[in-house]
DNA sequence: CATGCTAACTTAACAGCGTTAGGCAATCCA
DNA sequence: TGGATTGCCTAACGCTGTTAAGTTAGCATG
């Protein structure tokens, strides 16, 4: 039983049974002999078909990152960037385990610049300076990772907690978990919305208004 | 030489050794035994000092964050924001390898607790609604976050790129590392102002208005 | 139809990881 | 002075990602 008559993987089936491990096991749940296992293979068997974790993982998010919407941009760039921003943040709550990982930075190279080019391209084309276009995208990238660390992270309780304390009508334990969810909903929104508004003034007023100096 | 005349360990010192290695070597490259070698001492010696690699991470991390600032809402809520925000990622800058670490949610209860209440405290003092008040740090939270991770990562070139495409006369390539760090602490900056600038015109408007609604 | 090549798996093994067990000498307290 | 505790040591466990070497099925070519 050296090589069987039909192939037992395939690249594909790789990427979501280790999806199907990092949702329900966490990033570091994942090893490559849990997944080959899970796979009824031995652990060398995957390099095969992934020459490192690291390649198999960067597939795995770039499958994720698809789902992200930057088309938008033709109704308007406060339309593309919500939507872009609300599909991004979207795709990454539906994987929070996958977050620290993707975080890293870009994956597939190609994809992630056509995405970062279709938002840079809408942006500018709706009359924003190029350079604050890059520096809005860049923006937008914070709010969207930072609230999906939040929403994965077994931290930012601590928000929760001063809430409850200061509204102990809320304070079922039971239910923290489901308030910090909530909360992490609730304030990605809630920044957005404040970092567009403000966005929206910006380019209403005075092009040549400086953003107010650091320090 | 079983046990030394005068002990070899200090738990600060292992904190500043650990601390020098994620610098240098990144947070995958602080093991144990390498720390333990810089140390002079075999690996299981540390174990005496701290319980787990984690705890001992818990307190790096929370000397880290001890240079954060949350004393300026005494003079705004404004005031107090930029500050909290600035010293947050000031702090995050200097040990970038670390962010990954402590993305994962507050470390000592205690001095995430107590700075979660004065922010929170600072904000309700000036006027916010508790609930916003909420929203606002975990939102002020979200953009540090991002930001130390894209300064962390070896990503985000990916909008360096577009910029650098779109201003051909900047294209040095070895100064592309620099250009992704100006970049990154522009658009913090950036947007921190606008976000300021939404809370602030939200504040002057009137308080019933809800953000608005998702999808 | 036989021969050789490649594909797709196997088991064995390596270096490194966090951590535990057990041993031993120096110091502290009664 | 004697026993407990402290602070180190070496050895080892089970885990990790990955490589090496062996085995056989399928395919392409003479």
């Amino acid at each position: 039983m050296a090589r069987p008559t039909t192939p037992l993987l395939s690249r594909a089936g790789i990427r979501i049974s280790a999806l199907e491990i990092i949702d329900r096991d966490g990033l570091d749940g994942l090893s490559m002999r849990k997944l080959a296992a899970a796979l009824g293979v031995s652990a060398p068997a995957l390099y095969f078909h992934y020459p490192t974790k690291e390649h198999l993982l960067d597939e795995v998010a770039s499958e994720i990152m698809e789902k992200v919407d930057v088309s938008a941009f033709a109704h308007g760039w406060r339309e593309g960037l919500l939507a872009w921003a609300r599909s991004y943040r979207a795709a990454l709550a539906e994987h929070p385990n996958i977050v620290p990982f993707l975080a890293r930075g870009p994956g597939q190279r190609d994809a992630s610049l056509r995405r970062a080019d279709a938002i840079h391209g809408g942006l500018v084309a709706a009359g924003w300076p190029p350079r604050e276009a890059t520096m809005i995208g860049a923006s937008t990238k914070y709010l969207v990772l930072g609230a999906a660390m939040g929403s994965f992270s077994r931290g930012f309780v601590d928000d929760v907690q001063v809430y409850l304390d200061r509204y102990p009508s809320l304070g079922d334990a039971h239910r923290l978990r489901e308030h910090a969810d909530t909360v992490d909903r609730d304030s990605f929104e809630f920044a957005l919305t404040m970092f567009v508004d403000g966005l929206a003034a910006r380019l209403a007023g005075p092009a040549t208004a400086p953003v107010q100096d650091r320090r």
